[in-house]
RNA sequence: GGUCGGUUGGCCGAGUGGCUAGGCAGCGGUCUGCAAAACCGCGUACGGCGGUUCGAAUCCGCCAUCGACCUCCA
């Protein structure tokens, strides 16, 4: 088997992955701030690293995938200064922070579902890993790389820069952090603008705050990631992945921080997916032009001319490669569905294809394509694109075009099982006439279709007509067949 | 201002120093009572200007332009 080839934003090339324990992947994701609803910036991530996620599986590795949820530790940064996010947000609605907390951890997780996005190994929380982040920021402190202050904690990132190499990750150096800088808290106990928090000392009417050898308080930005990536999965450990907006400042903290608590860097392999825009324009909660995941499926949302299915959410986005950016429309994701039913079609057609004594086609060769597609840095849209190749050759068998021997047949089978469902994730969102829903609908459905081949054997189009357009407009796909008639209903 | 990354046909999106993905839309044809689906055929694109090369959309330089990060953000 050939080599999977990864970009490893460290060394901004790609590389041969070799796990650190043969057999064996440690991958760690990160994952949602639960302080509002997902929107489609969260999919790709979430959609990137289950299809990773589910190659190293398809490759043979035991994989060990933990992606966060961050339910405490991010600082607000305006007039609130110190105040935690959700605890914000849960004064608004006059709620309990885990009441908020438990709301759209719940809403995440019912999205990813939707999205066919598999659940993680484990999904800690960084309110269950206090003492976990209170013990590595000690560590910290124990190292010299970091300073208490008035009961909070800051990583003093001038002394580790001038020992390692700060900005590695991110490409930055560190005099140029300098220079750019905002001078705005120029009151700020802090000894540099460039030290960041990794544990923060809780104002009086802070609600969520924790007790520690530096008073009461709550971690840091970026101290739950190095606690509990490294907690499960070790140090060093194989993959981190996230989104490139993460790059700078948390990913480069979580190298410093690793290397202040364990003496060497925590991640052999660090993968960002890129952004998705909208007019050009990063999504982003801060600017206030995102769409929520709920939105796309109910079509409720004034830049949506209809409702989309969460699978045509995911194929949209596994036909651009993860490193690019992706522009969303209306136009595209329309041509993402109309694709993605082509796709899903001809997968079902296989089922239904009689070998023959001869193979006019080189399913073998498809397979090569479609494995060496996957081990190039997961590109999807050349697998997706190869997959379309088979879909011609599987339509053209169909049609007697072409032929197909028993044994390239199985071959066929089991390639766009993996591939479609099991590695790329896509799953049937209709119901056809065969699997069906619900049985009296389907019956309903047959009789009517019967009386319309009756009224066809009498020539009697326009009843003929009446039932297809009548059933067509309920959303039901008519299909004329040789043996009689075929349907399909979308939601 | 600093750092990084884009600019591909009507739209979306891959990719490689020469053999010039794929999807969607469009056009013509086959099939069909008409459709739908499917199949066959068609469209020859890589921001601009230079340079390297037998040959560049692909390498180099300059310019233009867009974006991301530098502050919480997937």
């Amino acid at each position: 088997m050939s080599d999977f080839i990864i970009y490893n934003t460290l060394s901004r090339k790609k590389e041969i992955f070799e796990p650190i324990n043969p057999g064996h992947v440690g991958l760690y994701v990160c994952g949602p701030t639960v302080y509002g609803e997902a929107h489609l910036g969260h999919s790709r991530p979430a959609i990137t690293f289950d299809v990773l996620f589910r190659y190293l599986k398809h490759l043979g590795y035991k994989v060990r995938y933990v992606r966060n949820i961050t339910d405490v530790g991010h600082l607000v940064n305006d007039a609130d200064e110190g105040e935690d996010k959700i605890a914000r947000k849960a004064k608004v609605e006059e709620l309990e922070p885990m009441e908020i907390v438990q709301m759209y951890t719940n809403s995440y997780r019912r999205n990813m579902l939707q999205l066919n996005v598999l659940p993680p190994s484990i999904e800690p929380t960084a309110s269950g890993h206090i003492i976990e982040q209170i013990i590595a920021v000690q560590k910290m402190i124990d190292s010299g790389f970091a300073y208490e202050i008035n009961g909070s904690v800051y990583f003093d990132v001038e002394k580790y820069a001038a020992v390692h190499p700060y900005g590695k990750l991110s490409g930055r150096k560190i005099e140029d952090l300098y220079t750019n800088t905002r001078d705005l808290d120029a009151q700020s106990e802090k000894k540099s603008g460039l030290d960041f928090a990794v544990w923060k000392k809780a104002a009086p009417e802070h609600i969520m705050h924790w007790p520690s050898p530096w008073g009461e308080g709550f971690p840091g930005w970026h101290t739950e990631c190095t606690a509990m990536s490294t907690k499960y999965l070790g140090e060093p450990f194989d993959i981190h992945g996230g989104g490139l907006d993460l790059l700078f400042p948390h990913h480069e903290a979580e190298i410093a921080q690793g290397v202040a608590c364990f003496g060497h860097e925590p991640v052999r392999y660090w993968m960002h997916n890129n952004l998705i825009t909208i007019n050009g324009q990063k999504m982003g909660k801060s600017l206030g032009n995102f769409i929520k995941l709920d939105e796309f499926f109910t079509g409720n949302h004034l830049l949506l001319e209809k409702p989309y299915t969460p699978i045509c959410i995911r194929f949209f986005i596994l036909q651009a490669h993860y490193r690019s950016p992706l522009d969303f429309s209306n136009e595209a994701l329309q041509a993402a569905e109309k694709g993605l039913e082509r796709l899903i079609n001809a997968t079902a057609l296989i089922e239904k294809l009689i070998p023959t004594e001869q193979s006019s086609i080189d399913v073998a060769g498809l397979k090569e394509k479609c494995d060496a597609a996957m081990n190039d840095d997961l590109n999807t849209p050349i697998l997706i694109a190869h997959l379309f190749d088979g879909v011609k050759m599987i339509n053209s068998i169909n049609d007697g075009n072409a032929s197909i021997n028993g044994s390239d047949l199985e071959i066929l089978k089991t390639l766009y099982n993996d591939f479609v469902f099991e590695i790329l994730g896509f799953k049937s969102e209709a119901l056809s006439g065969e699997s069906g829903g619900n049985e009296v609908l389907g019956d309903v459905v047959d009789l009517l279709l019967n009386l319309r081949i009756e009224a066809k054997q009498h020539k009697d189009w326009a009843t003929s007509d009446k039932i297809r357009n009548s059933l067509t407009q309920l959303g039901f796909e008519i299909k004329d067949t040789k043996e009689g008639f075929e349907w399909a209903f979308k939601k």
